[in-house]
DNA sequence: TTGAAAGCGCTAACAG
DNA sequence: CTGTTAGCGCTTTCAA
């Protein structure tokens, strides 16, 4: 068996078009085209004809020709942070996962917070006819990036950035989870709680500070403007600006981690400083990991589905596809608030 | 100055085309291509003149049609089991970052250990002429995968995988490591020692297991075999494969874990059965890892660069396609043991 | 040095 | 229902 049918094989299996089966059925070109188009513009007989040639010969119309008539490539693509962030990835694997099944392939870029990097990157993506980008920009105010971006004419959905009326958006709800949190540790006692949290020029940095003043406003209690440190998503940052808060004379009891990232340098932090979780210091992260789930004490997490957002992404941008005026939509993961055994009563100093 | 660039933008910045430049410049479309590919073939004179044309129309070449032509697509694929998993994300990223200069596009995808699977994406990753594939294959005794990816006619660089000659790979020295894991436990008077890893039929487990046993011989320890587990990387797997040794009346006194995401499983089985770290039981990771370098005691670790990895198999597919008839490289990532407090001492029972 | 023309493989419009 | 033909945008002969 293997035998026969490799005889027609050749030495590149790709090399074989329209015409040498259009050629070898005695048909034309446009007729094999039909076939695999519109086989219902076919009589049954000569479709049935071409098709066998095609599996004899192995045919697979050439994507590349396809898309120089077409204009549309059946690829998409991602650009965010750094997804090697394991919230990214799972965000890009679900989407990957979602967009595959209709042959989509998934192209990734990490801006590296980089607003001239990411400008570059979409404007390669837009050259080579990407048909459609999910992003997270580095931005919401750089100019430039801004205008790069209202400059596509791919479809874009944008990833947990404030998005105007035109675009598609998922979005994470980090309001309620960022504010459960905060007024969890306030009941609590804690009357110093910190928040270490991304740039404010991205919403989900604005959000979860917004948040965590509203929980102070709701309790009466006035926010330790000391204790805010806003900057980067980064654990580096997240560790030093830790740091220097752990030292303080009248440290913070409580640390509100605002990113994703951000748990990583916090409790780096506090190992370093010889303080004990939820004793000394109490702590809640901002996205849920191994980490958080595993570590003793377990550590309260701001909860939500990473690779809900991810399926969604790639479903709006597919959608958008096949109906492009279609309104646009914005779709939100819930947040929560998952209490392990890092957070709890403030010490009494 | 904004005003006066923007005047001939038009409404889609891609849809100006050689030709438009060529009529615009007064010479013919070949002239226009020379000075984009062999401006030393063009008269000073023409090249100035159609150069300014081209910033003055904000003219960019169509890949897609670039791509018709050369047959190659600037974009390159890496396919492995499930990129969600810190090491394989930290592996993409570095590799993205390493073509991305050279103009190439990274594309994903998960085969999520199903060789099925795979064979379809390495199929469709080759009908659209992906000018070349980093894999980590599912299995490396799968006939029908195996044979698709010695048909595939791209450039193809293995990870991790025994890679016969005619392949690049970039590989991970996981012999030093693993022996020096379980070297380190033998010396420390454990008798009882386990290992959890994948299916053998992919390198890492097997060479991880070869150098648990080499280890035993070295020592003349006898290997254990009720605590040989191998069948997957999962954390699941780990986990039921845990408690399982965990609850044997004579259980092992150390673990050794083979894979990245192994430790993950077999930490959650030592907290369910309320088992210390070190004191009950000696644990060294198979990868390091935030939870590895943070949990406390910090857990003891094989180590190597993953990003060193991405960025070889990234210069190794750019070097293939440079030069097509180099000889074949394997590039090794050195593993080393990362003492931690996860290890020591065997519990005098 | 340069313009004209021939395709790359495909699809869609147009006759028949 | 089907064959022929005209491009998609580019690069590369082939003459001039």
């Amino acid at each position: 068996m293997s035998g026969g049918s490799q005889k027609t094989a050749g030495r590149r299996g790709a090399s074989v078009t329209v015409k040498d089966v259009a050629r070898e059925a005695g048909v034309g070109v446009g007729t094999v085209s039909r076939v695999l188009n519109q086989p219902s513009s076919v009589s049954d007989a000569t479709r049935v004809k071409v098709e066998s040639v095609i599996a004899k010969l192995g045919f697979n119309p050439n994507p590349i020709a396809q898309s120089m008539r077409s204009g549309n490539t059946k690829t998409l693509a991602c650009v965010v942070r750094d997804f090697s962030v394991p919230v990214l990835s799972d965000f890009v694997n679900a989407m990957q996962a979602a967009v595959d099944p209709k042959g989509y392939g998934l192209e990734v870029a990490s801006s590296y917070h980089d607003p001239e990097r990411e400008i570059q990157l979409i404007q390669r993506l837009e050259r080579r006819r990407t048909d459609g980008i999910v992003i997270a920009t580095s931005s919401e105010t750089h100019p430039e990036l801004l205008r790069a971006i209202s400059r596509l004419t791919v479809p874009v959905v944008l990833l947990d950035r404030d998005a105007p009326e035109e675009f598609d958006a998922v979005l994470v709800d980090h309001t309620y989870g960022v504010r459960a949190a905060t007024l969890h540790l306030l009941d609590n006692c804690h009357r110093r709680v910190s928040i270490i949290s991304g740039q404010e020029v991205v919403r989900p940095a604005r959000l979860r500070l917004a948040a965590f003043r509203e929980a102070h406003e709701m309790r009466g209690v006035p926010v330790s403007e000391d204790l805010v440190r806003t900057g980067s998503f980064d654990s580096e940052f997240a560790y030093s600006e830790a740091m220097g808060l752990l030292r303080m004379p009248n440290r913070p009891t409580a640390i509100v981690c605002g990113g994703t990232a951000v748990m990583v340098g916090v409790m780096r932090a506090i190992r370093d400083m010889g303080l004990r979780l939820q004793q000394d210091i109490s702590l809640i992260s901002g996205a849920d990991s191994d980490l958080a789930r595993l570590y003793s004490p377990g550590i309260s997490t701001v909860y939500w589905q990473h690779d809900f957002l991810g399926a969604a992404a790639g479903r709006l941008l597919l959608e958008r596809l096949a109906t492009p005026d279609r309104p646009t939509q914005h779709i939100y993961a819930p947040s929560e608030l998952v209490l392990r055994g890092s957070s709890g009563p403030a010490p009494t100093i």
